[in-house]
DNA sequence: CGACTTGTTGACACTGCTCAAGATACGTGG
DNA sequence: CCACGTATCTTGAGCAGTGTCAACAAGTCG
């Protein structure tokens, strides 16, 4: 159902830059390959596993009733998502690119809590950085046209390790979907900032910050 | 400094809505007294207390780089809000009209979770709930004004008990300042949503929901 | 009653959306 | 390896929704 198909046991060079549950994630969990854009789970599933990206990245997202799909969020590796509210899923989640993930029972976790505090405490501050997450996510749909683009090519650099030029897995009907902008406007910003000198693109999705300050002073 | 005046100890009859945690911090917080419009605690300040409103309204907010103030939350009777990440705030919140507000040591809970796995599941809990809360508030900000003023009034609406009547305790600057719009796209909002039928306007701050239905559909 | 705050309305500007055409990149089969 | 078909991205022209600026109305408090 899940168009799943298991990796082979070999290396698990996880790029986990969260402690605790997220080191254990690669200890217990299965690492999954998920092709691009193939369902991990859908909105109202029962919430079964916990994951984790290794490699690639993931896109969770609602279908809003005028038909509109809104993206809740990426996840980049080392990022967790999946980890919800309640028994199911507030959300559905696909690969917006080839992607390795590591899958694991949210009952595993959610039982050992009982016991041992630490996972307890680990559980809290992962749906601590996903409520930073959202309340900054908001903070972007308020803003303009032109922050809200700076801000994702910001962050993607920033993720990227600040490389010279780094490659966007998703595409503009994904960055417009995440920032309520038609994928028109998202185009016509990313020209304009390479117009303004900000960035220059090798590619529509391979792009190099040339005027970081620039960037910066557009998002908040 | 917080400018806060202690309450008669009189009655403590809180509108609790959450169980365990909150119904704690009936016995051990102090209830205090909290004028309209005043600070009660910072952006940036530690934060030291968490906080449950009695009566009354609070919003949260942060002012971005260009002076605008964008409202991340209301809070109502009931509510619990100040439980923020780290030790730091990372909003100011404010009384929106005169209100009580339950005030406990955050480090009072933090330091009993260590212990009580039943208080640590009610603080991750909460912090469940601000998540889904911020979810909504992105979705709601990537919508068009009429619906995003809509769901407004229709969450007031349903926190007041569906009364054929209700009072809103916020100005239409906060209400702006919540939906990244401008007072004036407010007004005209509310005006239209009159003309449409769906509410009565019986003052500025005096709705009632005359088409529920119709509300409904605007909201997603 | 008068001053101040809050809310409403109008005219116009501007941002971002819609619809449409074309360009570029990409995957597939020959 | 090339040729084609398809998906993705860019660009243009016109329009709709929201913002800006300004005037006025209503409500509130002394």
């Amino acid at each position: 159902m899940h168009a799943i198909s298991s990796v082979p046991a070999a290396k698990t060079t996880a790029f986990f830059n969260q402690a605790g549950v997220s080191r254990c994630m690669g200890s217990h969990g299965a690492p999954m390959l998920y092709a691009r854009n193939t369902e991990i789970y859908g909105d109202g599933e029962e919430a079964e596993f916990i994951y984790q990206v290794v490699t690639g990245a993931v896109r969770t997202y609602k279908i809003l009733n005028d038909g509109r799909r809104q993206i809740v969020g990426f996840y980049l590796p080392g990022d967790v998502f999946g980890l919800e509210f309640g028994e199911e899923h507030e959300s559905s989640a696909e690969a917006v690119s080839n992607s390795t993930i590591t899958v694991v029972k949210r009952s595993f976790f959610v039982s050992l809590a009982d016991r041992d505090l630490e996972v307890a405490r680990q559980l809290w501050s992962m749906t601590k950085s996903g409520l930073r997450r959202a309340q900054k996510h908001a903070l972007l749909l308020a803003q303009t046209a032109q922050e809200r683009v700076a801000a994702v090519l910001l962050e993607m650099f920033e993720r990227s390790g600040k490389l010279s030029s780094f490659e966007l897995p998703m595409s503009r009907q994904d960055i417009a979907d995440y920032l309520g902008l038609t994928i028109e406007t998202v185009s016509r910003t990313v020209t304009a900032l390479e117009a303004k000198g900000a960035i220059s693109l090798q590619s529509a999705r391979r792009i190099a910050v040339t005027n970081h300050q620039a960037l910066r002073r557009l998002d908040s």
